[in-house]
DNA sequence: AAATGATTCAACCGCCATGTT
DNA sequence: CAACATGGCGGTTGAATCATT
């Protein structure tokens, strides 16, 4: 998209703005021949007018091969949420876990659709991928944490907590609790993503099968908390309500729902959320259910190129593109307002029932915070995320967009 | 039909890490 | 070891487009 006028010339005489088709031709015939990197030589070898930083962009985003230009499936959209939920705004290393996409793709994405969502003051993730995440990160599932741990162990040498889990306020362990298979996969798997050094989590899913209300107490300074029998030694200490203006600029304020909602908004999760007599309703938030019109987005918005845009389209499978509709945009799109709507036609009635994310990515930290980390390999953080994949369905099974 | 506001996303910018000299 | 070059990453911008009034 053109961002100053197409042809405009930076310092030095490089061209900056929309590429044109012959300049991508100029590109693809000098990576054709010697390859990706050495992005400055470009410029030097053939007439393109500009910088090696917009050559590597505009190949990588664009002119490489195997990019997929459709829209995100449902399983690329829960990956995309699962790993921002461990990693954060790590936009590179979620785009390694999807074939195809590009990092800028996903950035936009997410910041599209979370806006979308902050917006209708929902969470960013939904019920179940929330859960999933702080499975994960119970089970200190993160397979970049290399120098993330670092980083981690510095802040708990610091005494600065560890980055939070996800968690309801409310009732921090109704949702861990409520799966089962879940509860299960953290108990006995033989995985190697199940830390043994997080069993405090997997024993409070145990305990609240087993009726227990009463909540653990955290303590900053990681010393011992009682939870029954359960001490917490080494356990991250999870999050308190924190004001609004410590929340992260990627963070919801659930202030607006008191981080809560309406018990009305779990039917179809009732299995997997309790009810909590703490729940507030909300007057007035926009319907969520959304289609979008006849695959009007098979096509960019703009850009298929005034410019001689060439995003590859097409380069999805049959079937795979068209994906709009209850069951597939399960995530982001269910806030996605079919039309813009009068106040008078919002409702809540498909709102997500999820826990607040409260203090989201550690506080006061510009950056979200990495999750509890381990030193599992990529392979072995793919292998896993398959089976969680699998193991939660594709259809509209909670009625999120009902 | 025009005006206005909202949304999308390609492209740019600055910073940082790494490699090379 | 310092200086420089290069590449990569995440945040931000703004024109094009869409939807609504």
């Amino acid at each position: 998209m053109a961002r100053s006028g197409g042809g405009m010339e930076g310092s030095g005489g490089l061209k900056k703005g929309p590429w044109t088709q012959a300049e991508d031709k100029l590109l693809r015939d000098h990576v054709r021949r010697h390859g990706e990197g050495n992005w400055n030589a470009v410029r030097r070898e053939t007439r393109l007018q500009r910088c090696g930083k917009s050559c590597r962009l505009r190949w990588a985003n664009h002119l490489r091969p195997n990019l997929r230009k459709c829209p995100f499936s449902p399983e690329e959209e829960r990956q995309i949420l699962l790993l921002h939920g461990l990693i954060g705004n790590k936009w590179a290393r979620i785009s390694k876990h999807l074939s195809g996409r590009t990092d800028n793709e996903i950035k936009n994405y997410w910041n599209t659709r979370f806006k979308r969502r902050q917006r209708a003051g929902l969470p960013p993730y939904p019920p179940d991928v929330e859960r999933q995440i702080k499975l994960l990160r119970a089970q200190n599932v993160n397979p970049f944490a290399d120098a993330d741990a670092d980083a981690a162990h510095a802040n708990a040498s610091a005494g600065l907590p560890a980055p939070p889990l996800l968690y309801d306020v409310g009732n921090p362990f109704a949702l861990l609790s409520s799966i089962p298979s879940l509860s299960q996969t953290a108990s006995h798997s033989h995985s190697p993503l199940i830390n043994q050094n997080y069993p405090l989590l997997n024993q409070m899913q145990v305990f609240h099968h087993l009726g227990g209300s009463q909540q653990p107490s955290f303590h900053q300074d990681g010393s011992a908390a009682a939870f029954g029998d359960i001490v917490s030694s080494r356990l991250p200490p999870l999050p308190t309500a924190r004001t609004q203006a410590e929340l992260h600029s990627n963070q919801f304020d659930t202030s607006i729902s008191g981080g809560l909602v309406d018990q009305s908004m779990l039917i179809g999760d009732e299995h997997l959320l309790r009810p909590n007599p703490s729940m507030v309703k909300v007057s007035s938030m926009p319907a969520l259910s959304y289609r979008e019109p006849d695959g009007s987005r098979m096509l960019p918005a703009h850009g298929a190129g005034s410019d001689g845009d060439v995003s590859s389209l097409g380069q999805c499978p049959p079937g795979q593109d068209l994906h709009r509709g209850a069951t597939w945009d399960f995530t982001f799109a269910a806030v996605k307002p079919a039309k813009r709507r009068t106040a008078s036609e919002v409702g809540f009635s498909d709102m997500f029932a999820v826990a607040p994310p409260g203090d989201w990515f550690g506080g006061g930290s510009t950056a979200p915070s990495p999750g509890p980390s381990s030193a599992v390999t990529d392979e072995e953080f793919n292998l896993e995320m398959q089976q969680f994949m699998s193991m939660l369905p594709l259809s509209d099974e909670h009625g999120w967009n009902a």
